[in-house]
Formats: C-alpha cells, structure tokens, sequence
DNA sequence: CACTAAACTTAGCAATCCGAGC
DNA sequence: GCTCGGATTGCTAAGTTTAGTG
C-alpha cells in the first residue's frame, strides 16, 4: 500500500488520514499518532472513535493486526517540517529522506521528532567512561576503639569495616533486631580472621559506641566545615559527573542515572525483611559487565583490575551491570529518566495506556460476564481483573518465601487479607482489605462490591485455611496472557497507568473553577493528583516535622490577618481623610492603601491555600504518581488551557524529564 | 507449561540543597 | 551572613514483565 497525502493545512488531515488507515492496520494509526502529534498540535483526541478496533463485534474476530510486509507508506508534506514515516522493516527510497535539522544539537534535542528504531534495536552506537566505584576503606583513626566484653579491641581492616557499617547503624531501631542482629553477625563473622573469630562470638558483648561516636563528630564535621571546604567538595563532585555522568547514545550526549556503583553496607530491605542486616558486598571491576558499541572507546578497568566481561548487546538499554549477593539479582547502571531511550518508553506507555481507553468497556462488560462462567479459573481471574480495574491493585507476583518481606499484590492475596461483610454501615456487600503490599505499605480499604463479586469470593474462600491463597487458579502469568489477547500490550500494569490518568483529567475537569486565581488552582491540581495518590495507595510517613510546621504555617497566617487588619484600618482613614480634603495627594494615598490591602489579601488567601493542601497531604505522596503514572500531556494542557507557569507544577527535574510531554500537548490534548 | 533469569519500572526514605526570613 | 525547613535529589529496594529453557 502506498499512500500518498499532501495536506494544505497540516492540522486537520493528520486525523482524516488516520481514520482510512485504522480500518486496515492498529500499528499504522500509532505511528500516525507519532507523526501527527510531532508535526503540528497533537490531535490524537480526534483519532476514530473507538468502535472501529474494539466495540463492534464484527470487527472483532479480525486480526488486529496485518502482515507488514505490505506496507510501505510514505507520507509527503509540502511544509517545511517534512518527515517521513514509513513501516519499520521497509526502505524508503534515499531521495526522500530529508535531512534532520542540523545545529539545533545537543542544547534541546527533540528526540521525539525523530523516527523510531526497529523494535528490539536499543541503540546503534553507545561509549561511556564505565562506573564510578565506591571510594576504598578507610581505617580508623588508632584512638578510636572498638571494645568486646569490656575489653580494647584491635580489630582488622575487613572486620573494622564490617563492624563501621553496624556503628553507623547504631542509633536506629533495626539493631535491635533479633533478625538484623543475627544476620548481621553471621555474615561480619565471615570477614573476620580466625583469632577474631573465636574470640568475638557474641554481638551483645561488642560496643560499637565509641566508634559511633566518632561517626556523629564526623558528619558534624562536615556540616561545619567551611565554605571553601564545601565548594571543593562540590568541585570534586561536578568533575566526577561530568567525567562519568554522560555517555554518548547515538550521536547523542545523554545523562546517565546512577553512575555510581551502590557502597558496600548492612542491607536493610523494607518491612520485616528476613535478610536485613546482611552484609552488602563491595563491588570490584572483576564483578561488573561492560555493555558499548565494538567500535566505541572501551572503558578502562582501574589499574590493576579486569572488568569480568566487555559485551556488545544493543538489544538492551544499560551500561553496566553486576550481580548483587543478597537476593543474587542484577544491578545495572542505565540513562536518566531524560534520555530518548526511557523517554520513548515513557511515551509509549502512556500510548498503550490511552488504547486501553478504547477497549476498556468491552473488557469490563467481558469481565462481568466472566464472573458468571462455569470455570473456576475463569471466575478469578475475572473478579482478580476487577479489583486490579477498580482498585487499581498490582498484579501481585509469587515471590520466594523466605527472602524477601511477606507483601501481596492482587494474585497472591490470601484469604486472610479479605473480610467479607454482607452488610456493614448500611452498605450492601463489602470486602475489607488489609494486607501489607509493595514496600510494606498497608492496603486498608473497605470496598462495596456487586453482588456477584461477593459471592464469588465466598466460593474462593470456601473450605480454605487464611494462609491459602484466595486465588489458587491463578497467577500473575495466565492473567497477563488473558490480558493481551484482550488488547495487543495489555498487561495489569496498564490498568493503574490507565485509571490514574484518566482520574487526573476526570478530577482537574471537576475541580477547576476558572474564576479562581493561580494558587487556587494549583491547589485544585494538587487535589486531583492526590486523587490519583490515594487510589494508587501512594502513602508516606507523616513527615517529622509536620506537626511543627503545621503550626508555624498558622501563626503567619495569624500575623497576615493581623497585618490585613491593619492595613483594611488605614485604608479607611485614608478614605475618610481624602473625602474630607479632596486633594491629588490623598486620593493618590487611598489608591496605594487600596492595593496594599488587595496584595495582603492575596497573601494570605495563598498561605490558606497552602495550609489547606499540606494538611490534606500529611499521608499521602503525590510524586510517585507523577512521576509515572499520570500522562504529562494531561498536565501540560491544564497548564496552557489556565495559564499556569508549567514550573508551578512540575519542578527542574521533572520539566526534563516531560521535554516531550511539554513541547507537544496542546491545551486541547485529551488523554 | 513451569520455572528462572534478565531487564526495566516503580517506590519511599534519607541526605542534601537552597531560599525565605531573621 | 545564618538558620530553619521545605523542596529536590540521590539512593537502592521492590515490584512487573519478558525472554529463554527444558
């Protein structure tokens, strides 16, 4: 197939063009998408609505999809931006290929305006400086002592270092742990000579205070060391990044994220870990993987080293890599959050999130209908897929008992985690949850569910011990596998990214009031997105200092009422002063009067604002969901549609890491 | 199909930074 | 300039999903 279009105007064909192709190929309108939302405001919103692909049964049997190998499409614009687009395993004819902007380089490079590679091809050309290794040990000063039964003990380099780890800790609640304890001990044993060995052989004999001590004085130090001091340290750190905190990705210098190899230390995983207080190993250059281009300048190992391996692999995105001894999994070292490479994927999230948009009454309708099938199997993971939709649950792998915390997700929750209350407040049919999810994060929601629901989990539950697990027919695989068959890219995940923007754009509609001034409607934002926050469970802890801060918050607000007051008094003396002499002078007096009470008045609505947001906000954190579940573009166009500075809602970091999300959404952008 | 390894995203907390108010 | 406290960044653990294997 060859299509041809030359667009006049180039907004309102994109849309047009879309609509013929979506009756042949899914894939082609995505990169249609691509193309349209690059070349002029994105217009997705006006794609074919829906019923095309998805509602109607007839198209239904259909493939989605059709072999590629036919197409080969190519668009030509008359307009200066012209950009082909053309299915990913055909040539398009050298001629055509108009050259990239040149010389618009490194300062903003629009990677998003650029063509995708072949699924599978990470990159064509990678050089980097390799890793950044923790700094090496070192010793204690002599006077400061390590004591066992009472007793000075010299302890050796190894042990010193191990034991350091454990005094730093010192002064936190996990050293009292009998866990923490034991596998701390078990594994500084193992650093320890044989003299050590056989005299040290209990931890409550060993006083690890004084060396504490001298920690505490360090970083006091440190805090007190002098301008001069600091700045070189800054320095030192600026140079480290600027030598190792880059890499050349495709003609592209990118960021990387973590450069830095993780210190040796005592791991402390989340929640009741079982492994907490081991022994994290350092890292040596004979442990680390070295992914680059066969062509690109190598990394060099530190003198005296070898890197374990040097590969070649553009089928993935990181760096470096390493295995790491406490749960044996692999550490890799990728780009930053701004980089094409995670950019892209970002996007494309986002992308296959909004294709749910347009299945997801059919896959609940088929989901409903599920809860009535005669397979057992069937009936789970339909009510499974229902909490996953209306919760917004993680799909909730196995995990290994014993190394790691006891945390559930959707399909490994247990029957002790639900409670089912026929009736409770007045509400019909209710599932209670409590049970400790993602880092330990306690899920507790009492839900009204449809009948069917209920009474499906009272047959799950049926003739099961708590332990067992609520759903037994099912995991995490076969739910996935029944997802894609729903929709080409559907996995549960999809559904959190799913509800949390479509929420966010559902809440920023309601709540925007337009006669509200900037600061009301940031606080409208950051409602909506607490919104998205509480339904993915994204908590916090209270921060220490809330309390504190709350009422200092308070009492400025008191002191501008004060102020206000004042203010609103001399205004009106002002007045009655200029009524009475008539004069340029005093009229000029009640005007200044007038403006400062209007600028108090805005103060201290903004400080009201303010205290209001953080008071709804002790327990819950707003940038998880941010950061990666609400679609930026929803965000951009709230910010053009109100005129709100997009810095008043996304900071530096942020702003670079939604480059794309910014530079293309319009303030009509519909997710 | 079950199992595991690999790759990549998502997560909360601690350390650090930085600017407003003294 | 200095200090306090909120904002930002860094860190790395803990998830999900995919790919590979027998």
């Amino acid at each position: 197939m060859l299509l041809i279009l030359i667009p006049t105007s180039s907004d309102c064909k994109i849309p047009i063009l879309a609509w013929k192709l979506s009756q042949f190929d899914i894939e082609i309108v995505v990169e249609l998408c691509f193309f349209a939302s690059f070349c002029s405001p994105p217009r997705i919103k006006d794609e074919p609505d829906d019923d095309g692909f998805y509602a109607s049964p007839k198209e239904d049997s259909k493939p989605l999809k059709r072999p590629r190998e036919d197409d080969d499409i190519l668009l030509i614009l008359q307009d200066s931006k012209a950009k082909k687009v053309k299915s990913k395993d055909k040539k398009v004819p050298e001629a055509d290929k108009r050259k990239k902007p040149k010389k618009e380089e490194e300062q903003k490079w629009k990677w998003w305006e650029e063509e995708r590679y072949p699924e599978g091809i990470k990159w064509k050309f990678l050089e980097h400086k390799g890793p950044v290794f923790a700094p090496p040990y070192e010793p204690l000063p002599e006077n400061v002592k390590f004591y066992y039964d009472g007793k000075v003990m010299k302890l050796s380099t190894k042990a010193e270092e191990v034991a350091t780890f454990f005094a730093k800790m010192l002064d936190h609640e996990y050293t009292t742990k009998e866990i923490f304890r034991k596998n701390f001990f078990k594994d500084w044993r193992k650093e320890m000579t044989s003299e050590e060995k056989s005299t040290i052989t209990s931890l409550s004999k060993c006083d690890f205070t004084h060396m504490s001590q001298y920690f505490k004085a360090q970083s006091e130090a440190r805090k007190q060391m002098s301008k001069e001091e600091k700045q070189k340290i800054k320095e030192e750190n600026e140079r480290l990044l600027k030598e190792y905190g880059y890499c050349v990705m495709d003609n592209h210098k990118e960021r990387i994220a973590n450069f830095k190899i993780e210190p040796p230390g005592l791991f402390r995983g989340r929640g009741n870990h079982p492994k907490m207080g081991m022994l994290k190993r350092r890292i040596m250059p004979e442990d680390i993987i070295i992914n680059c281009s066969k062509d690109s300048k190598i990394p060099a190992p530190p003198p005296g080293h070898k890197w374990k391996e040097v590969r070649h692999d553009n089928k993935v995105t990181w760096l470096v890599s390493w295995t790491e001894n406490i749960q044996g999994s692999i550490k890799y070292i990728m780009l930053n959050p701004s980089s094409r490479i995670k950019g892209e994927k970002d996007w494309q999230k986002y992308e296959t999130a909004r294709r749910l948009k347009k299945c997801v009454d059919k896959i609940r309708n088929q989901y409903r209908e599920d809860w009535k099938s005669k397979e057992m199997k069937v009936r789970q993971r339909a009510v499974a897929l229902y909490f996953i939709d209306k919760l917004a649950l993680r799909a909730g792998n196995e995990k290994e008992e014993g190394e790691t915390a006891d945390t559930v997700g959707c399909c490994s929750l247990r029957v002790e985690h639900i409670k089912l209350h026929p009736e409770l407040d007045g509400q019909e049919y209710v599932v209670e949850f409590d049970f400790l999810g993602k880092d330990s994060i306690r899920y507790y929601n009492k839900v009204p569910v449809e009948k069917r629901v209920f009474k499906n989990l009272q047959l799950f539950m049926e003739n099961k011990q708590p332990e067992d697990d609520l759903f037994d027919r099912l995991n995490t695989s076969i739910l996935n596998k029944h997802l894609q068959d729903l929709m080409e890219g559907l996995t549960a995940k999809v559904f959190r990214t799913y509800n949390a923007s479509i929420t966010l754009q559902q809440q920023l509609k309601e709540l925007t009031n337009p006669d509200d001034n900037i600061p009301a409607k940031i606080l409208s934002y950051n409602r909506a997105n607490r919104a998205v926050a509480i339904l993915c469970n994204h908590q916090r802890a209270p921060p220490k200092t809330f309390e504190k801060s709350m009422m200092n918050l308070q009492s400025k607000i008191d002191a501008k009422k004060e102020q206000l007051a004042d203010a609103r008094r001399e205004l009106k003396s002002a007045k009655a002063d200029a009524k009475v002499r008539r004069d340029e002078k005093s009229k000029k007096t009640v005007e200044s009067k007038k403006k400062a009470v209007q600028r108090i008045e805005e103060q201290l609505m903004k400080l009201e604002v303010q205290a209001t947001d953080r008071e709804e906000n002790k327990q819950i954190a707003l940038g998880t969901s941010k950061l990666n579940y609400l679609d930026p573009r929803i965000s951009v166009a709230w910010c053009k549609k109100w005129g709100i500075p997009i810095e008043k809602i996304y900071n530096k970091t942020q702003r670079e890491k939604f480059a794309w999300a910014i530079d293309m959404a319009e303030e009509d952008y519909e997710f």
